[in-house]
DNA sequence: TATGTAATGTTATAATATTACATATTTTTG
DNA sequence: CAAAAATATGTAATATTATAACATTACATA
């Protein structure tokens, strides 16, 4: 018997061996460095990585970086489905960091409930210069 | 003579037809139909395209949907550079419009500088149901 | 065993975006 | 005005990101 596969929860083998390219990594990856990074597993097409992808997606796992067609896991240890996700990101050294705050998330729920919208799932990127990077 | 350059803030020509193109649009383009909508007035390759488009965005009448590699015309009469951008976007009908609220932008700027970003701009996108999808 | 469903594998292709290099136009400035 | 610098454009090739289509394998359970 090889794998178990996945009745309720559990990750199939394709996801928990992206899902650990992508926690080792402290940046976000593109799909296709995800793929290099899993030839040595026998991975051989995007769709391997892709598929898995979205269905971490879909768990709250991992978070697609929109403005850079990238992804990265969850930094949040329950990584349970949250409506609103955030992100800073610098425009210099590219270094990403998932900001986690109740008080914008409540507040970005009530704001998508005022513009009408049903089911609302938010992502907001804030760009800017980190302390870091802005320093010298 | 030709067309005249572009010294202050007037468009070039490309820069013109590109705007055109998305103003009489009601919903975000890719790159690419842009380009098909443009053959006719001698547009032949891609990055005539996306050069007019990132000096669209640069000068605020242009913004990118990040989750729909799509560009949608700014829908504010002054289109003055602003910090902020944020949409309300129908998973459904893919309705897309531009949020303009002054509160919520303040609000995010001063998240922003919370988080120790420096000369920030910000992105958001709510995902959701419209009221017309989300009541049928 | 057989049958349904989920997951996976594989090839091909579509869609989005950029690099590299050549040419042309405008603005500046000596 | 002529030369130089800067900006804008044209074009071909290529890189990067993502999906379609179809075949196969693994597991659950009747």
């Amino acid at each position: 018997m090889t794998q178990s596969l996945n009745t309720k929860n559990a990750l199939t083998k394709n996801q928990q061996l992206v899902l650990n390219v992508l926690n080792k990594a402290d940046m976000p990856l593109s799909a296709y460095s995800i793929l290099d990074g899993l030839r040595e597993f026998g991975f051989k097409a995007p769709l391997q990585v892709y598929r898995a992808l979205d269905r971490l997606i879909e768990l709250g796992k991992v978070h697609r970086i929109e403005s850079m067609n990238a992804f990265i896991a969850c930094e949040h240890s329950l990584c349970k489905v949250s409506d609103m996700t955030a992100f800073t990101i610098c425009d210099k050294c590219e270094k990403v960091s998932e900001v986690k705050d109740k008080e914008l998330s409540d507040y970005m729920h009530l704001r998508a409930e005022k513009f009408g919208l049903q089911a609302p799932k938010t992502n907001i990127e804030f760009h800017g210069l980190c302390s870091h990077c802005s320093n010298r």
